[in-house]
DNA sequence: TTGATCTATGTAAATCGATACATAGAAATC
DNA sequence: GATTTCTATGTATCGATTTACATAGATCAA
């Protein structure tokens, strides 16, 4: 590794002029063009690279965001990732990627990294821990930029979040569009913001085509939790009821899957008897039997978001909109089809 | 952030003094019991942390490790990641998670970084990629330590790869085991020591339960490449046979969902009329329909021996075996069961 | 012509914070 | 008083950046 003194030594001139080339300051000082090329084509020949630590140490900077994510093990967690990355990378920063692993241990330690300076901001990943819901309220405490990705945030605190309003609006929509009067719910848990507005998405898409919403219909007991089984004891509970419907709009992927597993074990066929629509789009999901027709969880695209607000934040630009809005789309599969009569 | 100097204020002694209690060095300098304690007690109060930058500029190390990761979208890699870190967590290193997202420039932006000094160390997940060969031997030719998960390296050159043999045996004997004397076998691409090392696995836990070895239940034309669509191809091709048989060991789980997918297409039943067994055990496998028997690939602990590796090789031990085999095991789940008389 | 004043272009030296090496001073021992 | 033995410190250093100053030549008023 050479260093910013053989770069001088090699362009005939002093390594303040070789840090003032390579940066490309020019405020109180102009550089005549031929010492910058001397120096740019010496720094070139040795292929120097400034050391960061040295770099860093003087400059009080870090050049580097930190993604605190829960858990990369978690395909939204890593899709969100990949957006982030794909910006950030762009810019002059690099990303210190912290995987939490839904571990408050981690947490704690990536709190002291955080305060100690190292980072010059930090893209949250929501969860639902309550830890969560502290450390960030601490960080923007401490006035570390910061954007939280994947959860409403109280305050002034920048966030980018999904429209689950829209989203699941679209998937009951598709449902009445393919003739279906009769849509079951299977809601997730009542405690979670995303399952409330999933569930207002649904019925404003009954509302507007003038289809009654019946409280029948509607497994919202979540005694099972959260995962497949939620899903499949739900279903099981409505199809018990033996009143008729022909599609059901699960809460999300897993439980769709829950839900698909009570009705095959049931004799009944998806789609060609119920339609089912998850939500997520799970990358399993294109290759579940049947794929599964779901609405899109624009993961990648909240994490770019997320990123662009930062660096602007970062660049001391003013915001307008602190809380962004990622847009849903629906994906048709093979789980949803024509109502039958 | 309080420094050095305040510590060494706050507790009447030199900074040297205080780098040296800290970092508990006494080489050729013991201190007094007391003097350490009053170190100790100012840095505490202060709630020094020393600056990385000043440190690792001077000592020449950056106390880091860089993760290769071809794409942390994946499964396997984020599993195996998981391991790496909680070994890595463990000691006095930190991770550098580089997410080379399957991309050349990425890949060469990293290789700047490592060959920069600024890791110590790398663990390097591998990949198909051609470039992934030329990478690995470029960096082990330039001296920075490695360890290759997933993939037998040439050479010196450390690695852990996973029990491909032993795994496809116990597939073949699980099926064996259930009853089952006529089992067919998707193939992987030939091209793949995997593939090749299945296909053996295979064959010798037939040989050792004298069942014979049948060319024309084997599918192994990869015309349609792999993924799901392979795996369902084959199956349709040995169903068209109409050639008896009550079991299939598929080259992966996204091979086994695409045969389940034929197998349910043709009308016929997992696991009553076919038993499935994949290789993987992907976390959608189980929740499939139905839930997939599967070898786990031991992704975790893979990346956990390969983290272990490394840090010997970094602590200077000499190291007896370069290569480690980490084990797989059986899931067995609800695509396989009794042969059909 | 002269020396004063600008311009334009560079550079010397201090600095960031921690560590390493050689050395210093005090107490204890003989 | 000389010599050990303990214990702790002074100072240089890592490599880049920054700030205040330096120099050479040009310009200009007297």
């Amino acid at each position: 590794m050479s260093t910013i003194k053989q770069v001088a030594q090699r362009a005939g001139v002093s390594p303040s002029t070789v840090s003032i080339v390579l940066n490309n300051r020019s405020t109180p000082l102009p550089i005549s063009q031929s010492t910058r090329e001397r120096v740019l084509k010496a720094a070139r020949e040795l292929k120097y690279n400034p050391n960061i630590f040295a770099r860093s140490l003087r400059t009080k900077r870090s050049y580097s965001i930190a993604i605190l994510a829960f858990d990369i093990v978690d395909p939204y967690c890593a899709h969100t990732i990949r957006g982030v990355e794909e910006v950030i990378s762009e810019s002059e920063f690099h990303t210190l990627l912290c995987d939490v692993q839904n571990n408050e241990e981690k947490m704690k330690d990536y709190f002291k990294l955080f305060k100690g300076n190292r980072v010059e901001g930090i893209v949250v990943m929501a969860t639902t821990l309550e830890l969560n819901r502290r450390i960030i309220a601490q960080l923007h405490e401490e006035h570390i930029p910061l954007v939280v990705i994947g959860k409403e945030m109280p305050g002034p605190i920048p966030c980018v979040v999904m429209g689950n309003l829209e989203g699941s609006f679209s998937a009951a929509e598709h449902l009445i569009k393919l003739g279906h009067q009769r849509i079951s719910f299977i809601l997730g848990p009542s405690q979670y913001v995303d399952s409330r507005q999933r569930e207002k998405g649904g019925r404003s898409a009954l509302r507007k085509y003038g289809i009654p919403f019946d409280g029948e219909l509607v497994a919202e007991e979540n005694t099972v939790g959260w995962g497949p089984e939620a899903g499949y004891q739900s279903m099981k509970k409505l199809l018990k009821k033996r009143k008729k419907f022909t599609a059901v709009v699960a809460f999300d992927d897993i439980s769709a899957f829950g839900a698909i597993r009570a009705i095959s074990e049931k004799g009944l066929k998806v789609p060609d008897d119920i339609s089912v629509v998850g939500f997520d789009d799970l990358p399993m999901s294109a290759f579940s039997n049947p794929p599964l027709t779901t609405i899109h969880y624009p993961m990648r695209e909240m994490g770019r978001q997320g990123a662009s607000l930062l660096l602007k934040l970062l660049g001391g630009q003013t915001i307008k909109k602190r809380k962004l809005i990622a847009e849903t789309h629906l994906v048709v599969r093979k789980s949803s089809g024509p109502a039958a009569m």
